[in-house]
DNA sequence: CGCTATTCCGCAAACGTTTGCGGCAACGTT
DNA sequence: AACGTTGCCGCAAACGTTTGCGGAATAGCG
């Protein structure tokens, strides 16, 4: 019933803990002999290493802490496949929490993540978080940090993103191209990095195409499909509707599609949409949705890999290292 | 940079790290006074327990395992976000594999989490899995642990599940009383329970209502959306294509919609469609989804809880407790 | 005033590892 | 034959906690 120890097994082989230590990790000072006899009864008595007292001793533990706004939400939990995969190359496991998108859990869960020793954290920061003394003490712990997505840009600290300001900017490019007079946008009334950049990348590319920015043309509000519908609805009651409307992300979009059909007006006909992310759930729908792709798992495998790095560097932590992502425009029929 | 420990706070306050350790938890032995001077110095410090220690001491770590065959797929994300809310509130973290559906890396998780000494484990298996031998050796060092939705009825362990036989017979049973009389079903390959169930749950509704079981229309393959396309296909294809579909499961369900939709076929005119889950983006689409509830958070909420509940009993184990969650066919217009 | 209770605290061992250091054979070298 | 090498192993301390036990000081009691 109970767990193995090294003790237990020095004991049974009439030596030392430390020879058994040593053996199991392939010391010189072992003979070849010892060895095959203490592997062979390890792996006899299903020995399993206590991770715990091994993490105690070596002052370094093998699991790796995330933080995300909720794990239920395509992106997120996207993101943490990916980190998974590359922490369980690598021997890791991950420490997953939630803040559902407040400060409060978001403070709580970086102090029990740090009270975990973890060897490093992944965060994406809450829709509430204004001021970073949380993640300032966890550097100050010394514990390798890398922000991805939901990043703070103030912060001297590894970072993953997509060019979120491009892909804005392409998608409302392409709107305009496209012949759209009046291109509206749905965004994220947080002051969120990835909104703002969004709506910087549609500002200017109204801006560099010479179309006026219609201050009624932007409305704000949440990050989910009800927030879409909102926003499309507050729209498409103007005296004048959009002709276009370039969505802060795909549940947005999608909410916003979901008005429209819902009210009869025609996708792309009378107004076209665009969102961002390239959730799968983007093709179910017809028109199929035109949107930005967000790749969410290579950015968990890249947040990750760039994590263990930090990792590895140990002393020299130094060099904030900030990958942008590439984002693309994937045309379909809504636009 | 470092973290500090127990010991720094005793020599800063010229006592005995014991001292420190027995006025942090509050223990009756200690004055007031002297408490207090410890939380203030803990507290200006920023003192951290050191759970790695604490864990190694009390011969209890404050995390649970969690092995779901892929954390993309908004399943098991959404029944992870609700394991980790329960979680939470208790005090826990929850350390999160996957095994992408292989055999091999589930038992390298439930290693990985052994090893880890964690507190318990949840534990969805994967497509492959035959033999239980790693979910014994789990039992046998004594590591409460519960299944969930993809469970193994022969082991004696809590489980909880939905209650797959009644959804699957209502859904069926719905679709006769409609009036199909062709009624297929594209269900898993893979002996897992839930498949195995639904299946029995189709075919049992069918026996009942006197409609003989034609095994032309009995499709298998995987759990996928490009499965749910195959098998579409394959019954479409047939001299006498069937007028209805039950799918083992949503995604299933869209990529047989996604089929018919793709080439023509009418839904629900020429051919009705049930999914089972009841995943958001089942009303994505138009017509909406007809499908079957599965109550993800809630199944990761009470897996929790009733893995907390076996922690609590620690010695007296006995008593494996399952607990089938109740599903509800949610009628929309694709069927 | 002497004795027992009570209050408050420290010593030391323990949890399961890892690792520096030292020791003891056996060996090879002059 | 004496000496340095080498090979192989054990002792003990350490990582940061918790906790049983004992002990000093104070309080309470007759």
């Amino acid at each position: 019933m109970r767990h193995i120890t090294i003790n237990d097994l020095a004991k049974r082989l009439k030596l030392s803990a430390s020879t058994v230590s040593r053996a199991l990790r392939d010391h010189p000072d072992i003979s070849a002999e010892t060895k095959e006899r203490v592997r062979a009864a390890a792996e006899q008595a299903n020995y399993q290493p206590n991770l715990i007292a091994q993490s105690l001793q070596t002052r370094r533990s093998n699991n790796i802490g995330v933080i995300v706004p909720e794990i239920r939400n395509t992106f997120f939990s996207t993101v943490i496949s990916g980190i998974e995969e590359i922490a369980y190359e690598a021997g890791y496991t991950i420490m997953v929490c939630q803040s559902n998108d407040t400060y409060i859990r978001e403070t709580i869960n970086t102090r029990a993540l740090a009270a975990h020793r973890v060897a490093g954290m992944l965060v994406s920061i809450s829709q509430e978080t204004r001021d970073f003394e949380h993640l300032k003490t966890i550097i100050a712990q010394g514990i390798p940090l890398v922000l991805f997505d939901r990043i703070i840009e103030e912060l001297e600290v590894s970072k993953v993103v997509v060019d979120d300001f491009t892909g804005a900017y392409n998608a409302v490019a392409y709107l305009i191209k496209q012949g759209r007079k009046r291109i509206a946008h749905i965004g994220g009334r947080s002051p969120l990095y990835v909104s703002r950049r969004r709506r910087e990348g549609y500002e200017a590319a109204l801006r560099d195409h010479t179309v006026p920015i219609n201050p009624a043309y932007i409305v704000t509000g949440g990050y989910h499909e009800e927030d879409g519908r909102d926003g499309a609805r507050r729209l498409c009651g103007l005296a004048e509707p959009p002709d276009a409307v370039f969505a802060v992300n795909d549940p947005v979009a999608l909410g916003a599609y979901m008005h429209c059909t819902d009210s009869g007006i025609k996708i792309p006909e009378e107004i076209a949409l665009i969102g961002f992310s390239n959730n799968p759930n983007t093709t179910l729908i017809r028109p199929r949705l035109t949107t930005v792709s967000q790749p969410a798992f290579e950015m968990g495998k890249v947040a990750a890999a760039l994590l263990l790095k930090k990792m590895q560097a140990s002393s020299a932590a130094g060099s904030a290292e900030t990958v942008v992502l590439k984002t693309e425009l994937v045309i379909r029929e809504s636009a």
